[in-house]
DNA sequence: GCCGTTTTCGGCCCGACTGTTTTCAGTCG
């Protein structure tokens, strides 16, 4: 049999999720829900979807009956799917780039082919600036116009954001609604409130009796460059920089419904309706009701929709389908870790090699923010580019870090550290005496990215049998929105660092955020420790440890599972040197 | 295509806004 490259999980569901796309198009019903189902289930499970194919429990995976399992054996053992190049075939091309321009659906875009034979965005520009989409049936000129705009928008902006670019936007907006007098009760939500790693858009719930006086001031906020779309409960607005900011205004009744309802995620919530479904009730962003009575059950607070469908309150973070709902009714949730539980930050550069500000400073930004301890990990010597630090320098660091600390007294500690180099062999870019005498060893990949799986596996494994390797940090090197982890086999990497007592890092830096949520639960399942870095290069960038923490209550991590937030004296305890 | 605390067949989440309509289809989230 011919060899094929391994698909990963992501690379399966994308698969999946065309063939439900091209059924959607073709108004086939049912079908597009049941494959998104699937590869939203692929997309999310740790486990390499080949290996769960290989040992035969494909069926395992909720939603996957003897069609799909088919299908999912093809795509792994042939890396295509004939099904989807026969649906691809039976429809007109450029169909399914046409809806994703904003307001044409599946049944616009048919139209288009069909009438005008559009095969592209290009094309269908052309037409509506000709003035040849306004005559067709169900358009007018109005939607021609709508069709431009939304062509001009799919090329400025339909790309995600980083949360922690955005959040700071949507707390201003979100302070902005609080100070009206018309405004009740102010929430962000959707994946925002659920923390997720990018954010395509914002939404902002409110509450009001008089929506119009609110609808006028967020339409005109400043930084508002389009008003999308306007009415008495949902406005939509664009920003300058592309965003775009829904607010809907409810009653003060419907907070606690709205609430759950733009929060989501979609999956959750979709299960949730089903809850209420075999209960004869109905939920819906106002209210949680009887079917046959009208009776409102719940609706003014979250808390009180979740108990009516006899769970605990689940957190945002973990409103993703993946198996919260379960664990809820069980009352089985984790005890997440807390914001502002963190004692100190196991990850910091100064300017010693490419940081911005001194040991100095960042320890007084540390102590500012509540801290006990902060490790000054600057890079070593063979990453050059950031000015890495020879075992001389490194010396000289540690002296200066002991003379900070003798004078400041007690209270708050620097700890001695290094982001060293994992080489291509695995061996560390520091002699093992040096090593021995730092508090703290991250160990990173900074080259070599395209290395097969199995050499970077072995690689990071190399590194960890080190013994002065406490950590291995952003284990995947992965960029959001710009680069791919590099491949690696976790589950190998994580049986290993069980054994030897290494830490995994959650990278908070705003682009990193690695390990992923995913990946935090993988390690927890491995039961491994975990060790939250900012990865600061400057003062201002301690704040960036929230992402982490929120990252790691997305993986269903417990304090416990993070070993910074404990005492200096139990963290010493869980570090190997 | 999948699935079962009424079900192995008949369902599959729910509502707002827009534009083209004379009562609603299409799209979106």
């Amino acid at each position: 049999m011919e060899r094929v490259a391994r698909l990963t999980n992501l690379e399966v569901a994308a698969i999946l999720f065309e063939v439900a796309d091209l059924l959607e198009i073709k108004g086939v019903r049912f079908k597009p829900y049941a494959y998104r189902r699937v590869a939203q289930a692929i997309e999310t499970i740790p486990e390499d979807i080949a290996n769960v194919a290989r040992e035969g429990r494909l069926d395992e995976i909720p939603g996957v009956g003897k069609s799909i399992a088919e299908k999912i054996q093809e795509i792994i053992e042939t890396g295509d799917l004939a099904y989807l190049e026969s649906l691809r075939e039976e429809l007109p091309e450029g169909v399914p780039d046409l809806t994703r321009i904003e307001g044409i659906g599946p049944k616009r875009a048919l139209i288009l082919s069909r009438d005008l034979g559009i095969r592209s965005i290009d094309d269908l520009e052309a037409a509506a600036k000709a003035g040849r989409v306004r005559d067709l049936p169900g358009f007018g000129e109005k939607t021609e116009q709508n069709i431009l705009a939304g062509i001009q928008m799919s090329r400025l902006a339909g790309k995600r954001h980083l949360l922690g670019h955005i959040l700071p936007i949507a707390q201003d907006i979100e302070r902005r609604l609080s100070a009206l007098k018309v405004v009740g009760q102010v929430s962000l939500a959707g994946s925002l409130r659920r923390r997720k790693e990018t954010v395509g858009d914002l939404d902002i719930l409110a509450t009001s009796t008089r929506p119009e006086e609110v609808m006028e001031v967020f339409a005109t906020l400043p930084g508002v460059s389009r008003v999308l779309l306007r009415g008495p409960t949902k406005t939509s607005v664009v920003l300058e920089t592309g965003l775009q900011v829904d607010l809907r205004v409810v009653e003060d009744g419907q907070y606690g419904a709205a609430l759950q309802y733009f929060t989501g995620s979609k999956e959750h919530n979709i299960a949730l309706r089903k809850l209420a479904i075999a209960r004869n009730w109905r939920l819906s962003e106002y209210e949680l009701s009887d079917l046959a009575t009208g009776r409102v059950i719940a609706g003014e607070d979250e808390a009180g929709i979740y108990e009516a469908l006899g769970l605990s309150w689940i957190p945002p973070e973990l409103r993703e389908d993946r198996g919260e709902i379960e664990a809820a009714q069980a009352g089985a949730l984790p005890d997440l870790i807390e914001y502002g539980s963190v004692r100190g930050d196991l990850h910091v550069h100064t300017i010693w090699s490419e940081g911005n500000h001194s040991i100095e400073e960042m320890a007084e930004a540390a102590g500012a923010l509540g801290y006990e301890y902060i490790a000054i990990c600057d890079h070593a010597e063979t990453l050059h580019i950031a000015r890495g630090l020879s075992p001389e320098r490194l010396a000289d660091q540690m002296h200066e870090i002991e003379r900070i600390n003798r004078a400041a007294g007690d209270g708050f500690t620097i700890l001695t550290g290094t982001e060293c180099n994992i080489g291509m062999d695995g061996r560390i870019d520091l002699p093992d005496g040096v090593l021995a005498d730092l508090d703290v060893v991250v160990a990173s990949v900074h080259s070599g990215f395209k290395q097969p799986e199995r050499e970077m596996t072995e690689r990071v494994i190399a590194a960890m049998h080190n013994d002065h390797v406490d950590i291995i940090g952003h284990p995947t090197g992965r960029i959001l929105l710009s680069r791919e982890p590099y491949q690696i086999d976790l589950a190998a990497v994580f049986e290993v660092a069980a054994t030897l007592g290494v830490l995994m890092e959650i990278n908070a830096f705003p682009g990193r955020l690695d390990l992923s949520d995913v990946h935090c639960r993988l390690a927890r399942d491995f039961g491994l420790r975990l060790s939250l870095g900012s990865d600061a290069h400057r003062r201002e960038n301690l704040r960036y440890m929230e992402f982490g923490v929120a990252t790691a209550r997305r993986g269903w991590l417990s304090a416990d599972d993070v070993v910074n937030t404990r005492s200096l004296g139990d963290l010493r305890r869980v570090l190997r040197s």
